[in-house]
RNA sequence: GGAGAGGUGGCAGAGUGGUCGAAUGCGCCGGAUUCGAAAUCCGGUUUACGGGUCUCCCGUAACGUGGGUUCGAAUCCCACCCUCUCCGCCA
């Protein structure tokens, strides 16, 4: 959510930001219309709760001393329905703009390109080149499928589209890649392992801005009449431990990582991906998550995007990294770093990981707070996100840029250790 | 799933209709005392929102959550959530 001082005092102003930046059309008319009535309704409201509370003392100490109470209590009669509407309305026009407000995208920083969509991101650096082969490579669907490795056809029968079947040595390929990653960024990164709910409570995903926009995204149940939504990453329960939450200045910075299980209904990407695990309904994630004070977010950024590069430079896996235009963030970042991974299969990079600082965007929405020494105060914290990456699409990177004529594939030295110390999985 | 107990400030723990944002203790911060420390004593110590003469003052709200009763609710009523104990089931 951003600063509801934005939303009134600057409303003109962060309404052309947003349709600058996001193309984003504020209803500043609604807006105007909300702030107008809410600022006489509250004063008037919290006048008469204050006539109220005079007038239920005096009765209380008239009471108390035997005097006759009739009068006050005529008086407080007086006033009871326009207070009780009153109060009505405020509650009205609070939820109004609130339902306005969770729904504004985070404002992008001033150093993100400008950009309507994909074709905006701009490319950063890269590290190594495209894999050369002196045969035709193939893609990870026909690497997988020699063996019986990869399978979609029984994921299918058992579960429908986009679900993955994974046997024998791919599968503990996959495990090995979790593993390792883990292992890095706890072991070398300083982050904190840690082990969440995948099962999360709609306030939750509020806090991190999933919903209430975005609920189709979502897998949700209903069971036992409380519902709950599958997580679509690791960042919502990880993040969501400051919320409501005071945290000391000297916890800080929090950097903590997990490896859970993501589940995405892909609602409005049908039609692509389909082939393969690129994009699937389920798929495993190592996310890291830094809960920061808000002068060390940025450096936070930079440090976090470089902790996933570190994963693909130690796989040996060629990629870029792409900082996100305006237009193709988002909705609660302020600025995002993609990383692209060489994919032989498809002769393209593709999306592996992605940072993004959402600053104070997520915090203000689960009142995320940290006690700034200088001021004695609760501050709100700033957080940061990203895949540290995705373990699906690193199977597949590893698989198609290892592949050998043959169909084998070799695996990366550094996963040995995790693969009983395999060179080669044929 | 069955039976019972309970959710109050950073923690412990009082409070069962009135001046209670809330005793007391602990913790924490400041001060006094001390050569210094301990002990002791004094004072302070939640958060959100709104308003203003905007390093401060005033107001409103918050005692698990949401409703209700009432002039007035931490306190009474209803629903829900959560925690704990015992039993059952279970990875």
């Amino acid at each position: 959510m951003l600063d509801p001082a934005l939303l009134r005092a600057q409303l003109a102003d962060t309404a052309r930001r947003l349709r600058d930046t996001r193309g984003f059309e504020l209803d500043v008319a609604a807006l105007e219309a909300l702030e107008a009535e809410r600022k006489t309704i509250q004063i008037r409201t919290q006048e008469l709760q204050n006539l109220r509370n005079t007038r239920s003392k005096a009765i209380g100490a008239a009471k108390a001393k035997g005097e006759d109470v009739a009068p006050l209590m005529a008086e407080v009669a007086g006033f009871g329905d326009e207070l009780k509407a009153s109060e009505a309305r405020l509650a009205e026009i609070q939820q109004a703009f609130a339902d306005i407000a969770l729904r504004v995208p985070n404002l992008p920083h001033e150093s993100v390109p400008i950009g309507r969509d994909e074709n905006g991101n701009v490319e950063m650096h890269r590290h190594g080149e495209p894999t050369r082969f002196d045969f035709k490579p193939r893609d990870h669907i026909d690497l997988g499928a020699r063996k019986g490795w990869l399978d979609a056809e029984s994921a299918s029968r058992i579960s429908g589209a986009r679900f993955t079947v994974l046997r024998g040595e791919l599968a503990r390929l996959h495990r090995a890649l979790a593993q390792f990653m883990l292992d890095l960024h706890t072991g070398e990164h300083g982050y904190l392992e840690v082990n969440v709910p995948l099962l999360v409570a709609p306030e939750a995903l509020v806090g991190t801005g999933n919903l209430p926009k975005f609920e189709e995204d979502l897998f949700r149940t209903d069971t036992g009449d409380v519902r709950r939504f599958l997580i679509p990453t690791a960042e919502v329960p990880l993040t969501n431990l400051v919320r409501e939450q005071i945290v000391e200045a000297d916890a800080l910075p929090m950097r903590m990582t997990a490896h859970t299980m993501c589940f995405r209904a892909e609602a409005g990407s049908y039609g692509r991906d389909v082939r393969g695990m690129i994009r699937q309904h389920q798929f495993e994630k190592v996310e890291l998550v830094s809960i920061t004070r808000p002068q060390d977010s940025w450096a936070e950024h930079e440090r976090m995007t470089r902790c996933a590069e570190t994963v693909l430079e130690r796989l040996g896996l060629p990629y870029r990294r792409m900082v996100l235009c305006t237009g193709d963030m988002g909705f609660a970042a302020a600025r995002t770093h993609d990383l692209e991974v060489w994919l032989p299969g498809q002769d393209a990079y593709r999306e592996i990981s992605s940072c993004s600082n959402c600053e104070a965007f997520q915090a203000r929405r689960m009142q995320g707070r940290w006690r700034n020494p200088d001021t004695g105060k609760p501050e709100l914290l700033h957080t940061l996100n990203g895949s540290g990456v995705a373990i699906g699409r690193a199977l597949i990177a590893v698989m198609e840029n290892y592949q050998q004529a043959d169909g084998s594939i070799r695996v990366p030295e550094v996963l040995r250790g995790y693969m009983g110390g395999a060179e080669v999985i044929a």
